[in-house]
DNA sequence: AACGGTCGTTCGTCAAACCGAACGAGCGGA
DNA sequence: TCCGCTCGTTCGGTTTGACGAACGACCGTT
């Protein structure tokens, strides 16, 4: 997914997010421009709005805020979601007795899909890689499964967990009926 | 967490990022450099690790790329990785049959950690707020509980799905012995 | 009030990011 | 071979982000 919209620049947001961290440690602007070795000017504009900050500038300041750097770019999101189970939109594979269904989709800032996986033994479910960095886990929740990298799967039981890299071929294959897990996709 | 290493800024990295992606969409660097809106000198110097670019100018080019402005400046990660039931490093909480086993913690330029959590009724897993900006999603996978702000919980059944904001007062209630559901803490 | 301290903003200077044009290399067709 | 095209790089000129000093505002203290 793009970022936020094809708009421009969130320079606004950024403007946010620096003073909103700042205030949230508690330090001065001087106090942060110093320890991130930039001038307080510098900073001062960057939280007015004033200013498109170089990488590096930005770099230092979420080094010394102790924060991601992407928080700074892509601003905050919330609230409660309830799915219950059965509900919520689901992709069926052909041919194969496996429901996947989309518990939170990957919204701006975030990168990470959360599914809900039912499947049923007999059939392996074989996916082809997917984009480069993606990541996927999965945490057995009922029944049994192969799961992994095609060359070498893991048997997981109740409660195990395995992650690997999504753009590799994978399966998930279940071995006992009511197979279910939850697998989240990290899009890196 | 903080960035990646306490180090300068990922120059090198957003270089070979940039070369990486517009290779993956099959792009000439001039074409890229036109529908991004910069000089094609910028980008050449950009990819060629010369260069500190300003937000906008790599916010453009995240978007003209398809790539999320992160992935842009937080360098890939690899591998597998399995946790067996009951191993790895697990938390209790003291007067609460309340066990979450870590099973992905936040890595650089990730930012959640994933837990597979254990408790039996009776008593409350009550969480003060985390930090600002934190968002947690819960699958159940066996048994029933309370989970959500401490307000207005929802009750989940296997398979049920619900995220909330971390930063507000929240509780986990189990409502049947042996029940276990993933966790998924989102660091924004 | 006068003082020393820190707060965040503003201003002039300088380095550098960005731009546009020109360049050489590589390739396919006439 | 000589065009015509596109590739990515390199070279001055312009714009602008970053710097440091100076500024007014706002406390406590004397």
């Amino acid at each position: 997914m793009a970022p936020s919209e094809s708009s421009g620049a969130p320079l606004a947001a950024i403007a946010a997010s620096l003073q909103r961290e700042r205030r949230r440690v508690g330090l001065s602007l001087a106090e942060v421009a110093r320890r991130a070795g930039i001038a307080k000017s510098t900073l001062s504009q960057l939280e007015s709005g004033t200013g498109n900050p170089s990488v590096e500038t930005l770099w230092a300041l979420s080094v010394t805020l102790d924060v991601p750097f992407a928080q700074l770019v892509e601003p905050p999101r919330p609230r409660v979601q309830v799915i219950k189970a059965g509900e919520g939109p689901t992709f069926t594979a052909e041919r194969s007795d496996y429901v996947a269904t989309l518990l939170a989709s990957c919204p701006p800032g975030a990168r990470r899909d959360v599914y809900l996986v039912s499947s049923q033994p007999g059939t392996v479910r074989a996916s082809d890689p997917h984009s480069p960095g993606l990541i996927e886990h999965v945490v057995l929740s009922t029944g049994r499964a192969l799961v992994g990298i095609t060359d070498e799967p893991v048997e997981l039981a109740p409660g195990d967990y395995v992650s690997y890299p999504g753009d590799l071929p994978h399966i998930f294959r279940a071995l006992e009926p009511d197979t279910t897990a939850v697998l989240l996709s990290e899009h890196q």
